[in-house]
DNA sequence: TCAGCATTCAAACGTTCGTTTGAAACCAAT
DNA sequence: ATTGGTTTCAAACGAACGTTTGAATGCTGA
């Protein structure tokens, strides 16, 4: 079942969705890179899109699950405490940081995924949320309660913050030489960096927000919507 | 030479990249979109390429434009001085975000851009090395100025972790609802968060690297960089 | 040895893409 | 009214796409 072919199909997919995108991908460039014949693809996955969907599936479900299984150690090591914030960056970001320095296709993959977030295409939001919803869960949770301080609109908002540091931090390298010469080659110190950051961020004091419906409506009271 | 037609042609196009992407984006779509014939975008701008090129220059530069007046009308006050980190934040992104904010074309754009970065496409990089080279060299020089205790490799990366945090803040909020329910009607809040975010993240602690070149090269003592 | 299934392969399918073409329509200046 | 240049238009072009087909090939268990 798990044929070679098969294999190597994925594997030159996810090289190839790197480095062109998903819609400039050809599935005669990857047959081609993958070495197998045209009508592969279509006779081991079905269609383009199946493939796509299969590439994504075969390293998030993994990491989803490092990153709900390293939390889950932090939670049973602090028998019911709330955890360090540093403690859920490390497991939700620290993981996939660890997972693109590995070089065995985890780093192709990552950069392909920090792309992804923000692709427009439908078949793929809608196949990100399914796969992500237990962890996200999970994940906010946790923030909520280690972070009571912080409004819940405000984590979320950071949250998303930190996840466009990792998508560049993993997937922009190349934007990244726009602001010079730069060393990326280490990913320990990439992952030191990061976390620093991200940090720092997330802790960063409250925004004094301009409290809305006054600034809106208000001289003569009457609020538009509840704060 | 400004014609009705040219102006309708780049408004779809802009339009239709961001929902659809740039490679999704046909010239059929775009030429029904603004009312026009199919031959006419290449009759006004010669291909498909130039015209992409054409709707980001359109804004782009005016962006960078403004992010350089911003700057230096801080620096003429400042008088020699350094610059407070959170007043070239604010020149930076503080513009973007307020473009962003606009619901006159400016939106859409900034959540083609946002995408952009880390777009694969030769062209596009290639436009954009060009387009950001002046304004990415006069923040730099004030950043290093004004932060003289953060290494600059340092300050690269963290400059980088920031334009994702950017790009997300403004292209990703349907990735953001991946997180739940979340207003993000409110652009004043959003500039609020983000500069909380971002000045946080600049201002974190650095991170204490593990010093490369002593674990490659020696065991006596080497300083990498000066702190 | 041979039947039976899984896999590979070359070729072709119908669509859609960006681009080109040449005539029609428009429009100001003579 | 006629010209000359600009813009629009319907139609078609070749190329490349994802997919389908049916025969050839490989492999496994009886």
């Amino acid at each position: 079942m798990e044929t070679d072919t098969r294999i190597r199909i994925l594997d030159a997919a996810e090289r190839l969705f790197v480095m062109h995108g998903l819609d400039a991908t050809t599935l005669r460039m990857i047959t081609a890179e993958a070495q197998a014949n045209l009508a592969a693809v279509n006779y081991h996955f079905g269609s383009k899109e199946a493939l796509t969907e299969a590439v994504f599936r075969r390293r998030l479900t993994w990491l989803n699950e490092q990153r709900i299984a390293a939390l889950s150690a932090f939670e049973a090591e602090a028998k019911g405490q709330p955890l360090k914030p540093r403690q859920i960056v490390e497991a939700f970001f620290g993981v996939a940081i660890r997972m693109a320095a590995d070089h065995n296709g985890g780093q192709t993959f990552m950069r392909l995924l920090g792309r992804t977030y923000t692709e427009p295409t439908e078949f793929v939001r809608k196949f990100l949320a399914e796969e992500y919803a237990e962890v996200i869960a999970r994940f906010k949770a946790a923030f909520f309660k280690a972070l009571p301080d912080v409004p819940q609109e405000e984590f979320l908002w950071r949250f998303h913050f930190m996840m466009g540091a990792l998508s560049y931090a993993i997937s922009g390298t190349e934007a990244l030489r726009l602001l010079g010469p730069i060393d990326d080659s280490d990913p320990e110190a990439l992952y030191a960096r990061l976390m620093s950051f991200l940090i720092g961020g997330l802790r960063a004091p409250l925004p004094d927000l301009v409290v809305k419906p006054v600034a809106k409506t208000a001289r003569k009271p009457r609020a538009k919507r509840a704060a």
